[in-house]
DNA sequence: CTGTTGACGCTCT
DNA sequence: TAGAGCGCCAACA
């Protein structure tokens, strides 16, 4: 196969249990990459990939929803998470994130 | 080729 | 508890 980065970080993300999330960094220690790789892979994703991929349940550092996406893409973000039963702080952050943190395996 | 910009993370103050 | 600074690396003008 060919094992793309991309391919990879994918795999990983579309791995993520329903009502888990996980971060940019743990996905990036996972593969050998940098938390930037990871988050421009994901900006990246074509509007068929971010329909079938749960890309919403990858977050910053310690759950905390990156204030870059606020303007647009993180209200949605949040409000899919929040849909599928993963409280929001009113300051974006993940509650209870160790508890809902998911390690890929 | 160089410089800027991030869907980021960690450390120091 | 907040804020600022630096490192990381790929895409883009």
């Amino acid at each position: 196969m060919v094992t793309s980065t991309k391919a990879r970080v994918l795999e990983i993300v579309a791995a993520i249990p329903f009502g888990s999330v996980s971060t940019y960094g743990t996905i990036a220690k996972r593969l050998k990459l940098t938390a930037r790789q990871v988050a421009r892979i994901l900006s990246t994703l074509s509007a068929v990939e971010s329909a079938e991929l749960p890309w919403y349940r990858v977050v910053a550092a310690n759950g905390v929803v990156s204030s870059l996406k606020l303007g647009a893409v993180g209200r949605r973000q949040i409000a899919k998470l929040r849909a599928e039963g993963v409280a929001i702080s009113s300051r974006n952050e993940v509650l209870d994130f160790a508890s809902v943190a998911w390690v890929p395996t």
